[in-house]
RNA sequence: GGCGCCGUACCCAAGUGGUAAGGGAGCAGUCUGCAAAACUGCGAUGCAGCGGUUCGAACCCGCUCGGCGCCUCCA
């Protein structure tokens, strides 16, 4: 039974959907002007895999992802490389699949986005000012929030408390400082559709009440999206929605903590930020760290909590996982020794899922889950030397593929399987050494073996000359008992 | 000024009332031509500090110290 924080309620709660089989989630993505940085990628991934565990448990999940494609910053932005808006967002949305795609990001049911639901969020703006809940001013349309009289209860703060214009200058047309655009009138040469109030565009917050509302309908399971986005934000959508349907919103809030550099927020405005790409293109990384290694470090805390990046803390989550590619290696192979530990296996494999579903249930507490895949690979490690029947082998690896594939893990049959993936991206832009450049795997092969003709000749000598030619290039090799040998970069 | 989060070994990180998971790094051993992997063993009498509640607290309460976030666009 999973357990969810609510947000809303301040506690973890017994998730409960409206629909018996099917979840409705909605989480907010990114404003698309630019590359997303791994403070994005950390969010997308936590709702793909609470995406991914609600499947797992047996739901369908109706996942809506929306694209912010028209505000000031792509406006800015399209100004700056003088080409029209819709330039700069078709480039960054195709640049986010390509990210979150490498990261194994499942694209959601549902992508929308606000430049495609201008009528919707038009006629929600009026249902508002109908209400009497918004006011227009100079062809602009204001919520007025003081109209509602729960507003705050999200983030739990008081109309009074905040003392807004303390580091804003306060629109003097607003009836109240904490108002929000719904709808503002545009000036020339920016964007711009018809409205019952002049040309303008969409606010920021409407957009995702409008989206939300038609695709998934008035009341809802899941809202999600990064904890910066409480306030205002979803506090502004939850008080649009509420006001507009007279109906509950979201029934379950969960928001994603921050990545930080040094303990502080990764953040634009800080600079101290790395984009996902930077990650795997620049630097010694290139060759070294794939999607699923950041995965799966992102993945080593709970998503709760702030997550400090560093270099050392990816090389970790490496050679963690390089640990279970290790065995899958090594359960592909058949060391001849039967299947006398096979029922072993089976008890084995039960207790870790349990466990594995626990961790899950317990608010997505990834890093004990990963903690009993851990468990799981080393009892496998061990009663594969008692011996495993070829069947055996293949369950075991069977196992891991599907709880792995709760977290986006051990889906591949190579290690660095992303390398091929990303092909392109490795070489580009950036200088590299030599000694970096990328050896085929049928180069590696005819290397080692001419490196076992010498370990035959007992020619040791040149036997390791070829190892560190191979470990310069990254590429690590394990002698096996039989006499041959397995590699991995 | 208001609201909120965090502080567990060398590093990362679970645990939120019953006597400290897991990973990485390290050290020692088995195995090995060597190496790697795997396996075995070693590692916090203590969970920022100080008080309190309790038979019992890292977990509950209070205070103190330290770090951070939100209140402006932000995942």
């Amino acid at each position: 039974m999973l357990k969810l924080f609510n947000t809303l309620t301040g506690r973890q709660e017994i998730f409960e959907s409206i629909e018996q089989k099917n979840v409705r989630m909605y989480v907010c993505g990114v404003t698309v002007y630019d590359y997303c940085h791994i403070g994005h990628a950390r969010s997308a991934l936590v709702f793909d895999v609470l995406r991914r565990y609600l499947e797992y448990s047996g739901y369908a999940v109706t996942f809506v992802k929306n694209f912010t494609d028209v505000d000031d910053k792509i406006i800015k932005r399209a100004h700056e490389q003088g080409v029209s808006y819709d330039v700069v967002t078709r480039r960054y949305i195709q640049a986010y699949h390509e990210d979150m795609g490498k990261l194994g990001i499942r694209a959601a049911t549902e992508e929308p986005k606000a430049t495609e639901h201008i009528p919707a969020i038009v006629q929600l703006t009026e249902q508002l000012v109908n209400k009497g809940l918004a006011y227009v001013v100079d062809g602009d349309v204001y919520f007025e929030v003081s109209k509602y009289p729960e507003y705050g209860r999200l983030s739990k703060r008081r109309l009074e408390d905040l003392q807004a214009g303390a580091r804003v200058d306060v629109d003097e047309r607003k009836r109240h400082p904490m108002d929000f655009a719904l709808w503002k009138s545009s000036k020339p040469g920016e964007p711009a559709w018809e409205s019952p109030w002049g040309l303008g565009r969409p606010g920021w917050h409407i957009e995702c009440s409008a989206m939300s509302i038609r695709h998934l309908s008035e009341t809802f399971d899941i809202h999600g999206g990064g904890m910066d986005l409480i306030f205002p934000h979803h506090e502004n959508e939850i008080a649009q929605s509420c006001g507009a349907t007279g109906k509950e919103f979201a029934r379950y809030w969960v928001h994603n903590g921050f990545v930080q550099i040094n303990k502080e927020k990764m953040s634009k405005s800080l600079g101290n930020f790395f984009t996902i790409r930077e990650v795997f293109e620049k630097s010694e990384w290139s060759e070294e760290i794939t999607g699923e290694i950041l995965r799966y470090f992102l993945l080593s805390t709970h998503y709760h909590g702030p997550l400090d990046f560093s270099d050392q803390a990816l090389k970790e989550a490496k050679s963690a996982l390089n640990g279970f590619y290790d065995l899958f290696n090594r359960l592909r192979e058949n060391n001849g020794s039967g299947g006398s530990a096979d029922g072993l296996l089976k008890a084995a494999v039960e207790q870790r899922r349990s466990s594995f579903v626990q961790a899950m249930d317990d608010d997505l507490n990834t890093p004990a889950a990963i903690a009993a895949l851990q468990g799981l690979r080393s009892d496998v490690n061990k009663i594969l030397e008692k011996g495993l029947s070829l069947e055996a082998r293949k369950n075991a690896r069977q196992e891991f593929r599907s709880m792995g594939n709760v977290l986006g893990l051990f889906q591949l049959d190579k290690w660095q399987f992303n390398i091929e993936l990303a092909g392109t991206a490795t070489v580009t832009g950036s200088v590299r050494a030599d000694h970096l450049v990328r050896l085929t795997d049928t180069e590696i092969e005819r290397m080692i073996a001419e490196r076992n003709e010498a370990r035959v000749k007992k020619d040791f000598k040149r036997a390791d000359e070829i190892r560190n030619e191979l470990a310069v290039r990254r590429i690590i090799i394990e002698d096996k008992p039989d006499g041959t040998t397995r590699w991995k970069r």
